[in-house]
DNA sequence: AAAACATATTGACAATTATCTATATGATGG
DNA sequence: CCATCATATAGATAATTGTCAATATGTTTT
C-alpha cells in the first residue's frame, strides 16, 4: 500500500499540535462532549471545535450527537492503524546490522 | 510529566509532512546519507536538508559526519518514547466501559 | 591549491495553520 | 415559540511551513 504514507502523515499532523495532543490523550479515558473538553483549555469554543474538526477529519476521532451536545471519542480502528506503522517501524529498527 | 505533550507534538509534528514520514520508513530499514535519500525525491537539495533537520531537531533521527557526508539514522530511543506514549492511549482506550 | 562533491544556510514567497470575534444552527426547557 | 445551551461556521489575521534558487561551508581527490 503506498500511499499508506499519506494517510499516516494526516494522522500525525492530526496530533502535531499540544493542544490536539491533549485532547486525544484525554479522550481515551472516556468519551467526552466538546463542553468537557473546553473546561480544560483556555480557548475559545470555535478554535476548539476547529481542533475537534482535524481530529475527526483524520479518522482518529469520531463524533456523535447526544441531544445538543456533540461526543467524541477515539476511533480505535484508526488508532490500531497508526500503532501498528509505529510497531513496525520499530522492528524495522531492531534488525539493522 | 506535563510537558511530555509538547515533546509529543514535536514528534507528531516532525513526522507530519509525508516526505519526512517516507523517509522515518526508510532510515528504519537502514543507516542513510542524504545523497541516498535524495534519490528518492522530487525535492532539491536544500529541501532535502531542511527537512532532515526538522527531524533531527525533533530528536527523532540522529546524524554524524562520516567524511563529506552526512549520515543519518533513526534515534530508537525517542521511538521507543513515541511509541510508548501510542502504546499507552491504545491501552487506556481498551478499559473504557 | 584547485576542482569536485556533499551538505547546510540564506532569503524569498505562496500556502497552510491556529487563533480570535461575530454570527449561525440546532436542540431543550419553560 | 422564546430563551438558553451546545456546537459549528465565517471572516480576518498573524505565525508557521514547505519550497526553491543562490550561495556558503567543509571534505576529498587530483
Amino acid at each position: 500500500m503506498k500511499n499508506d504514507y499519506k494517510n499516516y502523515s494526516f494522522y500525525m499532523k492530526a496530533l502535531s499540535d499540544e493542544t490536539r495532543i491533549k485532547i486525544f490523550e484525554m479522550l481515551s479515558h472516556n468519551e467526552l462532549c466538546a463542553c468537557e473538553v473546553l473546561e480544560e483549555f483556555k480557548i475559545t469554543q470555535p478554535t476548539l471545535s476547529y481542533h475537534m474538526k482535524i481530529l475527526c477529519e483524520s479518522g482518529l476521532v469520531r463524533s456523535r450527537k447526544d441531544g445538543n451536545m456533540t461526543k467524541y471519542s477515539i476511533h480505535r480502528e484508526s488508532l490500531a492503524t497508526l500503532k501498528s506503522f509505529i510497531d513496525t517501524i520499530d522492528e524495522n529498527t531492531s534488525t539493522i546490522s
